[in-house]
DNA sequence: CTGGATGCCTGGGAGC
DNA sequence: TGCTCCCAGGCATCCA
């Protein structure tokens, strides 16, 4: 369920650890890393122990933690992935991965119970740029030409087009839900379809429906809280996620439910034609 | 090459 | 109360 808002939020809450060297780290689940060398002193290092938080990196819902000695801890959340800062002694939730120790004696944990999620281990800056060559720009400042540019020769959906994270990084199936129906575009219309002027109110709505997201502080329905541990607030604003069959807040028509690109989807057949 | 379908995984809710 | 079933969805992988 983290999204691109939830991922900036948390990255936010993180980012309050710059500066301060991490003393250990405790791998409790090795198979959800890739990249973690045979030995246990190289995967200590690659995993930032006696290392210090420089930076930290977001590209559509990836978090990367940059450390001062260059190396990065890459964090994808997927469903359920949870990346906390906690005090010494707090009790470590079930399916808690991965633990680190900072030298003042706080935690940061990942915990992740689905699974969906986990953490890739790169040498340097230039293999995060290679890995995130993959991905598209990211959402918060997709601009109408880029999207148009990845519609004009596609017959999928519009929205299997926003959830694919080559085109733009960051849409997952909330955001797009709440995206299409603010630029009033029905999500199974052919992309290619899409008018200029569409194109332009659909990119709008995206930035601006991310945008509100982060600043309350992304969108909680189950599992999402962010590095605090506290929940977010962005759900209070969903038009269109989780109400189907409930009336639309614009204009009262009854909000269906269907399923596009394999993903639960709900729309408003007055609003988005 | 494109894009649709599938499976991974667990917890929570519905239904009996 | 307690059991079973189903659903949620990001992403890799497979296949037409």
């Amino acid at each position: 369920m983290p999204e691109l808002p939830e991922v900036e939020t948390i990255r936010r809450g993180i980012a309050t650890r710059i500066g301060i060297r991490i003393a250990s780290v405790e791998v409790r689940r090795a198979d959800i890393i890739a990249g973690l060398p045979e030995s246990p002193s190289e995967s200590r290092h690659a995993l930032l122990a006696g290392s210090t938080i420089r930076s930290l990196l977001r590209r559509g819902k990836q978090l990367a933690i940059e450390s001062v000695s260059g190396r990065i801890v890459l964090v994808q959340l997927g469903m359920s992935g949870q990346l906390c800062t906690q005090a010494a002694g707090a009790p470590l939730g079930s399916h808690t991965h991965v633990v680190w120790t900072f030298e003042d004696g706080k935690r940061m944990t990942f915990r992740d119970p689905r699974r969906f999620g986990g953490i890739t281990l790169l040498e340097s800056r230039e293999a995060l740029e290679a890995h995130w060559s993959s991905l598209g720009p990211d959402a918060l400042e997709i601009g109408h030409e880029e999207l148009a540019h990845a519609c004009r020769h596609t017959r999928r959906a519009v929205k299997a087009v926003l959830l694919d994270q080559s085109v733009l990084a960051g849409v997952g199936n909330i955001y797009a839900d709440e995206s299409l129906f603010l630029a009033g575009v029905r999500p199974r219309c052919s992309a290619h379809k899409l008018t200029h002027a569409k194109l332009e109110r659909l990119a709008a709505a995206i930035r601006s429906v991310l945008d509100e997201a982060v600043k309350a502080k992304g969108s909680t329905l189950r599992d999402y809280v962010n590095a605090e541990g506290e929940p977010g607030q962005a759900q209070a604003n969903h038009r269109v996620y989780g109400r189907a069959e409930e009336p639309c807040l614009k204009c009262g028509t009854t909000l269906r439910k269907v399923l596009v690109a394999q993903r639960t989807t709900v729309f408003c057949p007055g609003c988005q034609r």
